[in-house]
DNA sequence: TCCGTTATGTTATACTGTTGCGTGGAGTGT
DNA sequence: ACACTCCACGCAACAGTATAACATAACGGA
């Protein structure tokens, strides 16, 4: 199902020259399953089963994916959620599902907010939190 | 100098009935003082000559504090920054200094962007890094 | 006074992320 | 094949961030 997207991530990274090794490969995929924010300790568990996986790994494999414009990291909740628009240009902004967890995103790709009296921005967090179309539905009444 | 912006927050906090206690107070002032994130453990450090506080307090006290409007938490460096516009309405969109640390800030007053396909926003995370006008300045080249 | 509520003290622990060093495999030139 | 370099990864230890759980204190109203 998310083959596609890994896929996806293994072409970009060759075309790139960038090494997409089990590990990394192995991280983003589970992400990808999750479609949702996933905290570092918690891919390490599901490393687990078959490495030894210490917590450099994970980390190091999620700064490889986030560099690589594969992943994002969800500052406000520290996790890690694997971008829908793999490679895309500009400022990620990303709206969490509080209720269910579902990540949708979108990439800014025009010029970002300029600063008050000439603050020149080189990097951009945007992150909201709420509820989706189908937590907020009637249906999904608390 | 800055006893103008902690009698507002005194005033602020008398006319909701928030108590600004001792402990919430200086911490107040020592992120006003600052006029950059501060870190939690440097805020306790910074509160140690004279009581002998541990992590709850100043957790505590930044909880209250923010809650309250007068702090904002910078969540992309765990640290946290007074409010510029004390009890300002909407979300807060922080501009941050790599160089300097200098935080500007702005309040959205107005609707924040509305998410895709009816995704209901709550609560928003908005901040941006890069160079202040003063750092980003010919004199300040590096 | 008695009691409910809120704020703080205290101890311990959980969670998040990094440093430093060694090893081993993939490439590359000889 | 050999030596060499680069880089990913294993591994151990540790640093930094945040919370749980329980006890105490302080205030105000019934
Ligand atoms: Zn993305
Ligand atoms: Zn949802
Ligand atoms: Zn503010
Ligand atoms: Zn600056």
């Amino acid at each position: 199902m998310s083959n596609k997207a890994l896929d996806a991530a293994e072409r970009l990274c060759r075309s790139r020259g960038l090494a997409l090794t089990p590990v990394r490969k192995r991280v983003l995929e589970l992400l990808l399953e999750a479609n949702a924010p996933v905290k570092a300790y918690d891919l390490l568990a599901a490393l687990r089963p078959g490495a030894n996986a210490q917590p450099p790994t994970i980390y190091r494999a999620l700064d490889f994916l986030t560099r690589a414009g594969l992943v994002h990291r969800v500052e406000a909740l520290n996790a890690y959620t694997a971008c829908l628009h793999a490679g895309g240009r500009g400022a990620a902004e990303l709206y969490v599902c509080e209720t269910c967890g579902l990540v949708e995103e979108r990439h800014r790709k025009g010029v970002l907010p300029e600063g008050p009296g000439g603050f020149q921005v080189s990097r951009s967090v945007i992150e909201h939190y709420g509820r989706c179309a189908a937590c907020a539905s009637p249906a999904a009444k608390a």
